[in-house]
DNA sequence: CCAGACGTTGTT
DNA sequence: GTCTGG
DNA sequence: CCAGACGTTGTT
DNA sequence: GTCTGG
């Protein structure tokens, strides 16, 4: 699946560098470390721009450049990796628009008796976690701008996280990276080459853990670094609980949103 | 041929 | 139940 | 992915 | 743009 993810890493210069690319004062003002990036969020992916690696944002959900109106337009978060090459909306972007989208660990949940409980899949030693991804490009008729979309692979899951969801992103690591950037069309069909189709396997046992988060993650506007941190236990005895205070039968009681932006 | 869709996940 | 917004 | 809305007319 | 359904 994969429905929403983090881009922890504190700094642009440090994500540039991890990553091998030049780094750009104008992205780094872009750039800002995420807890919670959700659909239809902007964010960062690595793709090839004339022969060279750029690292840019874009915005999660694939809007085909055939599409007419943006508005009410379908924006695909996940493609299947199976059928890539049968679908007209992902079709020209596994053959020539590939990218990297760039991570440190996904969310998943699984109902529990506190409602949708989130788990943190992430890297056991640290570091990037880098998904397959298709992107786009679409023109607005009306003026020059380009308005770049993407949309993350999904796969079988491997054993860690098949308890938890019947779907995975596809993750990219050491050299399979290159290998999906930089694959040229295969010249006697005009597509992608099948050795692509290998690289979209489910990673292997070790490679991620998996961390019970905190529910504070369902809600989109809560991106900060709590979100990662385990709930309070349930207070199950009178240890736990102040005299005199009742616990609400309806979990934890959220402080009042901040106010609405106008708009 | 033209018209219309073009996606995934999860849940019931 | 289904759509939209984030 | 989850959370939250889900509507119209007319008036300012 | 490209595929499916009729």
């Amino acid at each position: 699946m994969c429905g929403r993810f983090t881009l922890t890493v504190p700094t642009y210069e440090l994500l540039a560098s991890s990553l091998g690319i030049a780094p750009s004062p104008e992205q780094a003002a872009l750039y800002r470390p995420r807890y919670n990036v959700a659909p239809g969020n902007a964010t960062w992916i690595l793709r090839m721009r004339d022969g060279v690696r750029e690292l840019s944002q874009a915005e999660w959900g694939l809007v085909p450049r055939w599409t007419k109106e943006l508005a009410g337009a379908r924006r695909p978060i996940n493609a299947r990796g199976e059928t890539l090459r049968d679908k007209p909306s992902f079709r020209s972007s596994y053959d020539k628009r590939r990218c990297v989208v760039v991570s440190d660990g996904f969310f998943e949940w699984k109902p529990g008796p506190r409602g949708k409980e989130p788990i943190w899949f992430h890297p056991k030693d640290g570091g990037l976690l880098l998904y397959a991804g298709l992107y786009d490009e679409w023109r607005d008729p009306e003026g020059a701008e380009l308005h770049p979309t993407f949309a993350v692979i999904t796969t079988t899951p491997n054993e860690l996280v098949r308890p938890v969801h019947d779907r995975m992103p596809v993750v990219l690591r050491g050299d399979a990276v290159s290998r999906w950037l930089e694959a040229p069309l295969d010249p006697s069909t005009g597509h992608a080459p099948a050795e692509l189709d290998a690289l979209l396997a489910p990673p292997g046992e070790g490679v991620l853990v998996a961390l019970p988060v905190s529910r504070r993650v369902n809600d989109v506007h809560h991106d900060d670094p709590s979100v990662l941190r385990a709930d309070e236990p349930e207070a199950a005895n009178d240890e736990a609980t102040p005299r005199g205070q009742t616990l609400s039968l309806f979990g934890d009681v959220t402080p009042p949103r901040t106010k609405r932006r106008a708009r």
